[in-house]
DNA sequence: ATGCGTTTGTGAACGTGTGCACAAAGATGG
DNA sequence: CCATCTTTGTGCACACGTTCACAAACGCAT
């Protein structure tokens, strides 16, 4: 029945339930909360240009959304608008980086400085919104010498005094697949409770703990998908079979597994999908 | 009413619409289309592991979900499931293969060479899953010349041949904001019809091409949010008058706009999140 | 003051996604 | 061939998210 780990949730990004939770707890939905961002963007943009008040209709032309959706999006701020005006600019920037936690400093570690752990460090978003790299860390000792962004990189040893001591709550990990775990672990256990990771692995935390993923690959299968779908490239395949009634597809699976391991009848054609082993070594850091 | 552009629609990756009637078009829904890459990951490794069937639950716990949600899931690509048995990985593995697209060759550029176009150039999970990474592109002379993961950096200017003669249908922007729109333009006009975009704007693209996006800084933001919710840290502000009835908040509101751009009252004090000017150039790539 | 044009805030309808719970289907052992 | 056990596939109810449409609220000109 259970299988793994038994207790802790291994909540994902797009997982209701934990941070659900949390976020309706006081009534904003997640998905309002994953755009604030978006319009906060939109709106220091507009602050720079020293544009006073935004309009529901310009914001959400600026952010990409439904203008209907930006003001219900606020709505659950307070009510921050003036009706016939438009929105005071700097008030909602105020607003919503207070709303989302940015008025405050975020000290951040980064696990992993590989090619993309390194990119990150470099990274300008980090810098700015009140995050800051609070240090870089590795297991490689060819790494743990050398600097990244004018931060030296420290060696994993130091992980636990570097998060209690700097308060860090906030982890992104970079390291590859196989380690991902482990080093969550050793974040959660040191006290970080939220968790950005890159590497393509399904981490499993302990409830209060959130967890965010990024994953480029998945990302490119999604548009990769579509794209065959614009292509009218029906994947063709034993389609018959598929929705075939009753007994007809039991015979086929019974066929298919009896086939064995070795990768039988369609598969074995054309499958670059199954490529090269160690799909879970290769990944994020090359070295 | 209509701001910026007007007819192109500028979809991004959380937006409904665009995206699900492509996919709604035989029937999977977005949400699932977004799992299947993870479903596809997990049974990958048990293939490797020359495991030949495994059940709902076992499967679902590895890839973090619901089994009667990954059931279902299934159920949309057809019945390749045994009752009482499971699922037969190869078959499984081929099948979604088949239906993410992965069983064809899609050629991919990069454009925007710095740290991050570095690190994607060398991300192992790009070249697995069929993809393949056919040119790598920049701007700047100084990074022309070079090489990333063995690929020769080229220029802009040979941007529309490469995904012409090599049908390139996916580019990556990992450009400056600044230029992100304009990269976008040229791939799409060359023949692009798919954008994973790095950068930290909203692109606006004509309908029929697809964008996905992938932001770190809203990552965090997002993860800020929840741990702000943690620490039972209420926003404090003043939240007696957001929820005030009638003219109590016009008269706040007035007040707001009439305090001019010298950002009054509580955003003066302590806002760091409208930081240095030139957000929009320090992201994502630095040089 | 009054009326007019503009824009917010939100009620309501609809579509999408999730998870429970269970019947049907298959495997397996006697 | 039958009974039993396991696991799929899905109907159903509910929660969440999106969009339309419109009344109420506000500024401004007269």
């Amino acid at each position: 029945m259970a299988i793994g780990r038994p207790s802790p949730s291994s909540s994902q990004t797009p997982d209701p339930g934990a941070a659900r939770r949390t976020s309706r707890a006081r009534g904003i939905p997640e998905a309002t909360v994953a755009r604030l961002p978006l319009y906060l963007r939109a709106l220091t943009a507009l602050s720079e240009r020293s544009v006073p008040t935004v309009s529901s209709e310009e914001l959400a032309a600026a952010a990409g959304v439904n203008s209907a959706k930006l003001r219900k999006d606020f709505s659950y701020l307070g009510s921050y608008g003036t009706r016939g005006v438009g929105y005071d600019v700097e008030y909602l920037v105020y607003q919503i980086s207070r709303e989302l936690g940015l008025t405050q400093d975020w000290p951040v570690v980064i696990v992993g400085i590989g090619n993309l752990g390194h990119a990150l460090a470099n990274y300008g978003g980090f810098a700015s919104r009140g995050f800051r790299v609070a240090a870089l860390l590795d297991a490689d000792p060819n790494v743990v010498g050398s600097t990244a962004a004018g931060l030296p990189v420290r060696h994993m040893d130091e992980l636990e005094d570097i998060v209690v001591s700097q308060h860090v709550s906030i982890g992104v990990i970079t390291t590859p697949p196989g380690a991902a775990q482990l080093v969550c672990d050793r974040l959660v256990e040191a006290g970080v409770t939220s968790i950005l990771n890159f590497a393509p692995t399904v981490l499993t935390v302990p409830d209060g703990v959130d967890v965010r993923k990024v994953d480029l690959s998945i990302e490119l299968q999604i548009l990769a998908f579509h794209e065959q779908r614009k292509a009218g490239d029906e994947p063709a395949g034993d389609s018959v079979l598929d929705r075939a009634p009753g007994p007809v597809r039991a015979a086929a699976a019974k066929l298919r597994r009896a086939a064995g391991g070795g990768k039988s009848a369609e598969p074995a054609k054309n499958a670059p999908a199954a490529q090269g082993p160690e799909d879970d070594l290769s990944a994020v850091m090359p070295a």
